[in-house]
DNA sequence: GTCAAACATTTGTCTACGACAAAACAAGGT
DNA sequence: ACCTTGTTTTGTCGTAGACAAATGTTTGAC
């Protein structure tokens, strides 16, 4: 078996694009720029990507993403750019000992796939601990990890895949046996168009539930105009969103301006998330809160000025 | 209140590219072939898109995903488009007079937003009926009419969103309760990147899993190496692929071609849903089931070929 | 030394329009 | 009804210049 010798294996622009996230734009102005992709020509004389282009690129992306510039990263070689991600920061700065071995074993099931041993695991620490501390101390933590493990290179997407919807199931499964409250405030969640992720929204959700808050999730990449709509319909006093560190600053800026004009002042617009829009300054009218500990401090805040 | 005259408002074309789906390319050689949209120009000589051209992009979008050709709707006026889609053919075909008036009682609870009452109402008929019954007699005609309705326009997309997620919820829950079974085949469930619709998935791993099959999701939108990296690495047996009513055709078609070169001829690759792209002919390798009655029969085949 | 304003560079997106493959449609022949 | 064939429609790809916005660097004031 494996006999035949596997034929070179090329991509058009449009699977580029789909595959590393790089629009065909920015494709086009590389070559012209910098030399690099240099794709071979079809018959028609399209660009098509041999697969080693393809994973230089995404490496290119993903130290893109952690804040390397393309001007100075795009001549390195393979092995050079894995140097650099190697030396890429990791955020487990502020854990505690035992917390960081403890992730550390669950970052081992993940490595070696061990979907159900992993879930199983993560089961048992929401009854131990309780969900806000669960929260707080395994979910926003590992999945910062697997979002740094994967910006090193060390992660494939799938493996990224398969941890996200263990955890979503997880997480899923403790918000409904949440007792609904008919509290205020009543929370809209959701995402932007183009931010896929949504476990940020899962965590917002299963705190504010817990305080007893009323949580609406419209899932993600809801339209600006059709969040604002939502907002009115079902008499919504806050609407969460979630952003992460890959978010494109200025789409997530002109998002929130153009959200903040459709819905009245008196609905609160909360931003979360580790993108770099949101960590320079907030835009006006629009509440960052990038450490999930604040959350309960801005409800309690929320509360006290609608007490009457 | 209200005093102020709204000011216009325009969106740039990637925002439109945002709100509509339709590529910058798309909009630019529409412009020039048909001569709509016809954006204004801010001061750079940038298209800046007035609303109300805008929400004729996304009439003319539905009735696009739904057959019509851009040439013959291009220049019709706004209630010309109403009158097309109004006209549009529903699938409420096969369904029985009872069944259809209880999806009716539904269809009235999504409209006006009660979204706690539809989780109660939709609880309470998995309970009655059972999941399997539930998902093939309601969930599925259900969305597909809900997939209808915005095609008509008669529903907006956060309202889509509403009845997804709420459905989601139910769905999750019930296959939460289905006890894990050691038994083959073991079932890989994931989308292809651009397709975001995940509750094809979730309608095939409760079917799937009460038939006692392995499940293995990996949610929506994952890279076709990657699918064939967890297709390895999981020992997969087979594949299952959920595609909506609008994916690209031909993207669908380089795909599963693209995946069935990826991963070994033992491992079957199924694809289902609404993709016109399926519905002609089935690619090379790929089994077709686009209904979900069929599901078990191609289940059944499966292990009476795999008895040894 | 710290902060901020002014300048310089980098970088992604936008412009235009010609070309053409692939998909959809229409017509003709088994 | 079905498979060919030819014709039209339609989206994507090609070229390359321009420039706004973001980032980086320097200058100058306190």
């Amino acid at each position: 078996m494996d006999q035949a010798v596997k034929p070179p294996v090329f991509l058009s622009i449009a699977a580029v694009e789909r595959d590393t996230g790089l629009s065909k734009d920015t494709l086009r102005v590389w070559e012209r720029r910098y030399g690099f992709p240099i794709p071979q020509r079809d018959q028609f004389g399209e660009r098509i990507y041999p697969m080693d282009q393809v994973d230089r690129l995404r490496a290119i992306r993903r130290l893109m993403d952690a804040g390397h510039r393309p001007g100075k990263i795009m001549g390195l070689s393979q092995d050079e750019l894995q140097a650099l991600a190697d030396r890429l920061p990791s955020a487990a700065a502020r854990e505690s000992k035992e917390q960081s071995a403890d992730l550390d074993s669950l970052m081992i099931l993940i490595r070696k796939h061990q979907v159900e041993e992993l879930r199983r695991e993560l089961g048992q620490r929401v009854l131990r601990m309780g969900l806000a501390p669960f929260v707080t101390e395994v979910v926003a933590p590992l999945t910062q990890r697997v979002g740094d493990s994967w910006a090193r290179g060390q992660l494939e997407v799938y493996e990224e895949h398969l941890f996200t919807e263990s955890m979503q199931v997880i997480l899923r499964n403790a918000i409904s046996t949440i007792p609904h409250s008919p509290r205020r405030p009543k929370v809209l969640l959701t995402t932007f168009p183009g931010e896929p992720h949504g476990m940020g929204l899962l965590m917002v959700e299963a705190l504010l539930a817990l305080e007893g808050c009323r949580c609406v999730s419209l899932g993600v990449q809801t339209p600006i105009l059709d969040i604002s709509l939502a907002a009115q319909s079902q008499s919504i006093d806050i609407i969460a969103l979630s952003f992460s560190q890959n978010m494109n600053p200025s789409a997530v800026a002109d998002g929130l301006s153009e959200l903040r004009q459709k819905v009245p002042a008196s609905v609160r617009i909360w931003a979360g998330g580790r993108c770099s829009a949101l960590l320079r300054r907030a835009p006006p009218g629009v509440e960052v809160t990038v450490e999930l500990d604040d959350l309960s401090q801005a409800l309690a805040d929320w509360r006290r000025a609608h007490a009457a």
